[in-house]
RNA sequence: GGGCCGGUAGCUCAGUUGGUUAGAGCACACCCUUGAUAAGGGUGGGGUCGAAAGUUCGAGUCUUUCUCGGCCCA
């Protein structure tokens, strides 16, 4: 009978969210209405933001990192078109490179194919498809997250377009003249006459020839070392040829002695590490000795020595340098360095100004570069080394070793770290450093701390080496003057190339006639052509250039990058080297950059730990929408945690707000109405309404700050605060009896119902970045004539919501009635009252309280039957609950003696 | 091993320049409601702020050491 006269609230939209099955629907809905291109049309015209996407690998499925990276980037592109920009997300892949190269490779082993029989352009061929088939894979599970973006034109590095530029932006630096031809040690076999990376090493056991030597000091600051000679140990005796500095640690304690025992050292002081004494006597056989000092390493500094083979025209400096690899497990604490055979002592020695030459040519023999053993194969040197130690006095012992070393997996052969020809650009030659460094004092960085994490590395990295001697890349577009041994710079040659890539990609370098490249103005027969590949780093530095710059609807440089803080290495890095080598700037105006995704304990996600979970598993059990507000409430710029848990309390949040949605929906009865916001008299809706109305102008300045510094986690906290304190638990619940209960044509329940529109059309836009397809489901219920949630635009809310003096007054009006409810908590724990419309209250409050209070009826703020007011002189707020005295008006259950005022005709 | 960053209730996060008994939401416990109902409301418990030492009248906040974790490098 009763249930007639109220209006409860009737609503399609579900209590039951079931993503799973929902949110691929919607994916279905925004590809009918085309929603990314029915974006741009929107937007045309209008300031651009543009996020460039930094490219993942085209390769295996997408971990919980990189689903963090593209939620984020499109949490923020959508903030930005709602915020009334045209906001450009174009996705792309990074494509070349030793993974998928490796990936072919494998696939070869297992069909006992031989890479080295199959042609190039072939391989290359193979490489290019299995970039291909992993781009769609990828594309498809970012749809799912509901990123949205132009992804029928994605870009990729191996796109014809992106090869020709890349040759365009290398053709930059070689006429500009940075870069050049160095060299560098890399792991080399002599066997197959070619470069392995890391991943193509097998460690196996080897045996060395060891040996103890020496380096007469030549100066030092330790008055002592003059006549000494530094002890050195080995395990490749044939690298001392190469060597041209001695390395040391500060930290250790090193010895002078003086050695007894007859023979070449008779009388000679030398200096090995204390903690490494026992050992190297032992080892030398060394009996008889005694102490002459003891000193700290950094004594060291500035120490030079003569080589071994000083006396056969060896007569260059061997300074002592300082080193952190140095350690105690082996040898004498003082490690021979030759920049030439090993990556350490390459680094050195660069720092020191000590650059790396051809000690060794391909096929493993000494080049001119190495007096006295020209031509030698340096697996053939060692006894011939030793000798020539002995034979100068500077041998103190040796023998041999099995220990791990490095192997070649396809032929087993061992490696040796070889400098080979690279191409380097230089950090110094053209104030690459310098540029880069301003660059980044003009780039805004979130967090803050990423500017001096990029800064550092910037500051001390070495010349960029940008050639790599494998096959599925952009080719090294070089030509050498075979007399002259010059590099040919020529733009005419270097367009030339480049307008040969666009039309049919770079495969031809490896197939085609050098002239082809060269044109008419150069003979073929007087130059060589590299067979080198330009880095994949290059490759992804040089997006800007063939994305941004190229496409009409992008711009540069970039409005920001974004990407996980390892690319403080990466990406940002070599972006930004590229771009200020090239154009002078950085490509972007500001960095973003996320920490790791790791376990609810804060481990990093390894397969042993058994600690994974895959984005796949989240959407089949939750959704996307659960999966994107874990991205918005997590701090980025620390690592994010994630578990079943963690999910489960965000899923709980979720039907929170889902909830708030259905609240909402139902008292309008699905029928949004949309309100100017502009022209509503506030004074003509009650103080609760105008109340409420501040607390969203002021949660919407706040959201505007937030976003403002793509705070997103107190963004969200807020929103959900918005949603559970004061709308769930305070204004929903005091104007429930005005929507059920009262008349339609009553006034309170209109102005609640103008309310709830605000309320609706604000929450659905606060929310549409993170929740897009909850927000998108609301809003398809609502018979909009518009087509997307993600087509609107924020809300702009006057000025006069903001009222301050109402909002303090409010907030102790609240004061009261949480004491009120505390009071009927009481009578409820005695059970004399159950439901709070039982109770009546009687408040007593101090005189000051007369303004505040005397138009305020608190019961309907605490819900209660009857609440009575009384003014005292100081005294503090007391209230006293009873049981409300009368009967239960059947229709809106306030309990009075009289009639009920509303419901009693 | 080195450089950088971080550790505040079970969880996600606030905590201004050092200044009362360290906050919020969720979760939890108990109660109410059954007209938001696989919902909603109320009350409540819960933290030696990673550990120790120091500076200070006073430290979650500053310094040092240690520890645990993450990224990068070796």
């Amino acid at each position: 009978m009763s249930k007639s006269q109220i209006n409860l609230p009737k609503t399609a939209f579900s209590m039951k969210a079931n993503l799973p099955v929902r949110e691929p629907e919607i994916l279905e809905y925004w590809k009918k209405i085309n929603l990314y291109q029915e974006l741009r049309n929107l937007s045309k015209g209008k300031e651009k933001f543009v996020l460039h996407d930094g490219p993942p690998y085209a390769n295996g499925n997408i971990h919980m990192g990189t689903a963090l990276n593209k939620i984020l980037k499109d949490i923020i592109v959508k903030f930005h078109q709602m915020d009334g920009k045209d906001s450009i997300y174009v996705p792309g892949w990074d494509c070349h490179g030793l993974p998928i190269e490796w990936k072919i490779e494998e696939q070869y082993k297992k069909n006992k194919k031989n890479k080295n029989e199959v042609p190039i352009v072939e391989f290359r061929k193979e490489c290019r498809s299995f970039a291909e088939k992993w781009i769609e894979v990828h594309k498809s599970q970012f749809k799912r997250l509901g990123v949205v973006g132009d992804w029928e034109n994605y870009y990729s590095t191996m796109s014809f377009d992106a090869e020709a530029q890349i040759v365009r932006e290398l053709g930059k630096f070689l006429k500009e003249g940075s870069l050049y031809r160095g060299f560098k040690p890399v792991l080399w076999s002599t066997v197959e006459k070619t470069a392995l990376a890391d991943a193509e090493v097998e460690y196996q056991d080897h045996k060395s020839d060891t040996i103890y030597t020496s380096f007469p000091v030549k100066f030092s600051k330790i008055k002592e070392l003059e006549g000494s000679e530094i002890i050195i140990w080995t395990t490749t005796p044939w690298t001392i040829p190469a060597n041209k500095a001695l390395a040391y640690n500060v930290a250790l304690d090193y010895l002078l002695i003086q050695l007894n025992d007859e023979g070449d050292f008779k009388n000679k002081k030398i200096v090995v590490a204390e903690a490494l004494l026992d050992s190297f006597l032992k080892e030398c056989s060394i009996k008889d000795y005694n102490e002459i000092i003891k000193f700290k390493g950094n004594k060291l500094k500035d120490t030079i020595c003569n080589h071994p083979f000083f006396d056969l025209g060896y007569d260059y400096d061997i300074p002592m340098l300082e080193a952190r690899f140095v350690t105690t497990e082996q040898g004498t604490g003082i490690v021979h360095c030759a920049p030439s055979h090993g990556p350490d002592d390459f680094n050195l020695c660069l720092n020191h100004g000590i650059k790396a030459i051809e000690t060794v040519d391909g096929d493993g023999r000494y080049t001119q570069n190495v007096k006295l053993f020209e031509g030698t194969h340096i697996f053939k040197a060692n006894p011939i080394v030793i000798e020539k130690l002995k034979e100068q006095k500077k041998l103190l012992s040796s023998g041999e070793l099995v220990h791990s070393y490095p192997h070649s997996w396809r032929s087993k052969a061992p490696l040796v770290h070889r400098a080979t020809p690279q191409w380097f650009i230089s950090m110094e030659s053209h104030k690459l450093r310098a540029k880069a460094l301003k660059a980044i004092d003009d780039t805004t960085f979130y967090p803050s701390k990423g500017k001096e994490r990029l800064k550092s590395m910037i500051e001390t990295r070495p010349d960029w080496c940008v050639s790599r001697q494998r096959v599925w890349g952009v080719p090294l577009p070089i030509f050498i003057n075979k007399q002259t041994k010059e590099i040919l710079v020529d733009d005419e040659v270097n367009e030339n190339i480049a307008s040969i890539y666009e039309k049919e990609g770079s495969d031809c370098w490896f197939s085609d006639n050098a002239q082809r490249f060269l044109g008419k103005k150069f003979n073929a027969e007087n130059y060589d052509k590299l067979s080198d590949i330009v880095e994949v780093w290059f490759d992804s530095g040089s997006t800007h250039s063939f994305v941004l710059e190229k496409r009409e609807d992008l711009k540069w440089p970039a409005s920001m990058y974004l990407e996980g803080s390892d690319q403080h290495r990466g990406w940002f890095h070599s972006s930004l080297l590229e771009s200020c080598g090239t154009r002078g700037r950085a490509p972007f105006d500001s960095i973003l950059s996320h920490g790791f995704v790791v376990d609810g304990k804060g481990l990093k996600m390894s397969k042993s730990l058994g600690n994974v979970i895959a984005p796949e598993d989240i959407l089949k059990k939750y959704g996307a929408d659960i999966l994107r507000i874990w991205v918005a409430s997590s701090n980025y710029s620390e690592d994010l945690r994630i578990d079943y848990s963690i999910l489960d309390q965000h899923a709980d949040s979720y039907r929170k707000i889902r909830n708030t949605f259905r609240y909402l929906l139902g008292n309008l009865n699905d029928k949004f109405e949309k309100i100017d916001l502009e022209r509503i008299d506030l004074n003509d809706l009650p103080e609760l309404e105008q109340f409420i109305l501040h607390k969203i102008y002021l949660l919407n300045d706040n959201f505007k700050r937030y976003f403002k510094n793509y705070d997103f986690h107190n963004l969200y906290k807020e929103l959900l605060n918005f949603c559970t304190v004061d709308l769930s638990a305070f204004y929903f619940d005091i104007r429930k009896d005005a929507l059920y209960c009262d008349s339609k044509d009553s006034k309170k329940r209109q102005s609640t119902i103008l309310l709830l529109n605000i309320i609706l059309n604000a929450l659905l836009k606060w929310f549409a970045p993170i929740l897009s397809f909850t927000t998108e489901e609301v809003f398809k219920l609502l018979s909009n004539e518009n087509k997307s949630i993600h087509l609107e635009k924020f809300l702009h809310f006057p000025e006069k919501f903001k009222n301050e003096v109402l909002n303090e007054k409010w907030n102790e009006l609240i004061k009261v009635r949480n004491i009120c409810n505390i009071s009927i908590e009481e009578k409820r724990a005695s059970k004399e009252i159950g439901s709070s419309l039982e109770a009546e209250l009687e408040i007593d409050l101090d005189n000051k309280w007369v303004d505040k209070t005397k138009d305020i009826d608190f019961s309907e703020l605490c819900i209660t039957s009857k609440a009575k007011i009384s003014y005292k002189e100081n005294i503090d707020i007391t209230v006293k609950t009873s049981k409300a005295k009368g009967s239960k008006c059947p229709v809106c259950w306030k309990i009075s003696e009289e009639a009920c005022a509303r419901h009693s005709k």
